[in-house]
This record gives structure tokens, C-alpha cells and sequence, in this order.
DNA sequence: TTTCGTCATTAACCTGGGTTAATGAGGGTC
DNA sequence: GACCCTCATTAACCCAGGTTAATGACGAAA
């Protein structure tokens, strides 16, 4: 077993097998990324997804006049791909970028999806993926529609203190939905009292 | 078989032999709701969902201060409950409210957990339930980043035809994440040229 | 009929965020 | 050292949207 720290992860979530997990890990590919390199392009018709083992990555959108929206951070242990588009079957709209040096253990979709068959704990897992994407999202609406700048900053400083530090505030406001100029009016602002 | 069009639905996404489907009719209950009514309120412990019948349902968050943020209608077939909150095992944050006269077929989720041991299909159902779940509200997530109002507005038009007229257009602003005031203006204005 | 409630529209005023641009603080490289 | 690049901050200006309030349309109920 070469990922064992990830073997025990998805194992919490449902029992794998030890000879499942071997099979996958046999399908699985390492990538090596350098900062700023994609994984991923909008436009690519990707079949690829799988999990960070190393360093930190960012999803995001880039609309026709350039501007970008982070949709998603992703660390080590977390899922990276092309979620929404892989189940849709069309291209990405995703252009997925590591944000430091970064390793990833790829498999193609083609070759996961025999697993479904193979074994009933490929089906729950895929349950418990597709629960967690949309409990991510459902919160993330939650505070969309119920806080504004500052209180959806305050929220993703909780919720991600392993980033702060580590990426530009640029960045941050990229995901908040709001210009870097803004959110460091909204900072100083808060600053004052 | 009472409901072979519910049915027919589920049995697209995956086949569902009919012993298993009539074992979840037999264990679900309809739910009659007058213009008004709740399904359900924040800070009940509810653990049923279903399927709307026939009628209107939204979903939406009330914050502190009263105000109320629609996350969703519901229709003919489509699935409501407190999904992200049963999954998370904590009490609603949702009102579930009928918008007209609705009947609803509802299901309490200790009476459908071990219809998961029972066959494969529902596991890929449960799944299948979770893939869309998120790829609304990640559609969402994307409108909301990368469209204004009025651009919000005509999708959300396209997306749901069967709701214009039947509900009141500030409910579209409270979807739309804007105040009603503010979508007359945008209306107005897009009139205007 | 009158009355009441719900709703959309419009105007007035204010504030928060977008835009552009200037400034200055690191950090890297040669 | 000088140079460049990235980034955060701040100011000035503008506009979209929030807030409040007035108005009028419409339908339901008495």
C-alpha cells in the first residue's frame, strides 16, 4: 500500500478492502506540479480527477472578458477534478492551478468506473463525494445570500487557517465574490474599530 | 403501484425493480398542504423528505433580522426536505413552505436508510440524488460570480418557465439574491432599451 | 359598494463596491 | 547597488443596489 494515510481517509468515510484500495492504487497515477502549473484548462475535455497529496490548488472560472472567480481551494487529502463537468459529460469550464509545488494521484474515469462494479463501498463512496461537493456548495450559498463581505471573510479565515499566509489577498477576494480593492476597504475599515 | 410516474423517474436514472419500489410506496405517506403552509421550520428536527405530487414548494433561509433568502422552488417530481441538514444531522435551517395548493409523498429517513442493505439500486439512487443536489447549486454558484441581476433574471426565466406567473415577483428577487425594489429597477431599465 | 391586503412601481437619499490610478512595501534577479 | 514584479493600500469618481416611503393596480372579503 503506498497511500496509506489516504487509504485510511476514505476508510473512514466506508470500509474499502484492502484489495479494492490496492486496485485502485494500481490505476492511480502520480503528477507533479510547479506553481502556477494547471492541471487543468477551461476547454480541456478532461476525464481525469483525484486527490491532492501535497501542496495547495485552486479552482476557478474565468468569464469571456478575463476576470477570475475562484469557485474552490483544495489541500492535501482533498478531491481535485472536474466534478460538475465530468458528471455533465462536456468540457471544463474549470481552469484548475497549483498555487505551490504540488503532487496529485490521478485516474482516469474510464478507469474507475469498473469499480462500481467491482464492489459495493465504490458506490457509497461515490454517495459520500457527491454528499460532501454538495454540502460544500449549499454552505457556501448559505453565505452568499446571508452575510456580507466581511462576515463571509471572517468565515473563510475559520474555515481555512492552513491558507492564511500561504495565498495572496487577491485571492481571497477572488473567492468572496468581491475585487481585491474592496475587500481591503472592507479590512480597514473593520480595522478602525 | 400508486405512483408509476414517480417511478418511471427514478427508473430512469437507475433501474428499480418494482418489488423494491412498491416497498418504499408502502412506507411513504402523502402529505396534503394548503396555499401557506409549512412542510417544515427552521429549528425542527424533521428527518422525512419526499416528492412534491403536485403543487409548489420553496425552500428558504430566514436570518436573524427576519429577512427571507429563497434557495429554491420546488415542483411536480422534484425531491423536498432539508437535504444538506439531514445529511449534516442537525436541525433545519430551511423553511419548507407550498406557494398553492400541494400534496407531497413523504418518507421518514429511519424508514428509508435500510432500503440501502436491501438492493444496490437505491445506494445508486442515493447517489445520483447527491450529483444533482450539487450540480444545482453549483450552476448556482456560477451565476452567482459570474452574472448581474438581469442576467440572472433571464435564466432563471428560461430555467423555469412553469413558475412565471404562478409566483410573485419578489420571490424572484429573493431568489435572485437582490431586494424586489431592486429587481423592478433592473426591469424597468432592460425595458428601456 | 367599500375596505383591506398584497404587490409592483417609482422617487429620494445613502452606502457599498467597481474602476482606475498612484503609491509604497517586500522579494527576486542580475 | 539597480531593476522588476507582485501585492496591498488609499483616494477619487461613478453607479448599482439597499432603504424608506408614497402611489396605484388588483383581487378578495365583508
Amino acid at each position: 500500500m503506498k497511500y496509506p494515510q489516504i487509504y485510511e481517509q476514505f476508510n473512514k468515510w466506508c470500509h474499502i478492502p484492502p484489495e479494492e484500495w490496492l486496485a485502485f492504487e494500481n490505476k492511480a497515477v502520480e503528477k507533479r506540479l510547479n506553481k502556477g502549473d494547471f492541471l487543468l484548462q477551461a476547454g480541456d475535455t478532461s476525464l481525469e480527477f483525484g486527490i491532492v497529496l501535497k501542496g495547495i490548488i485552486r479552482l476557478y472560472y474565468a468569464d469571456p472578458s478575463g476576470k477570475e472567480h475562484i469557485k474552490a481551494f483544495r489541500r492535501e487529502g482533498e478531491l481535485v477534478g472536474p466534478y460538475a463537468e465530468m458528471l455533465l459529460r462536456i468540457p471544463s469550464r474549470t481552469f484548475i492551478q497549483a498555487l505551490e509545488s504540488t503532487v496529485t494521484l490521478m485516474i482516469n474515469k474510464d478507469d474507475f468506473v469498473p469499480f462500481y462494479d467491482r464492489h459495493p463501498c465504490w458506490l457509497k463512496i461515490g454517495r459520500i463525494v457527491a454528499e460532501k461537493h454538495f454540502l460544500a456548495k449549499e454552505q457556501r450559498e448559505f453565505e452568499f445570500l446571508q452575510l456580507d463581505v466581511y462576515g463571509r471573510y471572517k468565515k473563510f479565515c475559520e474555515d481555512n487557517k492552513f491558507l492564511l499566509g500561504k495565498i495572496p489577498q487577491h485571492q481571497i477576494a477572488s473567492y468572496l465574490g468581491v475585487t481585491p480593492v474592496a475587500l481591503s476597504r472592507v479590512l480597514s475599515r473593520a480595522r478602525k474599530q
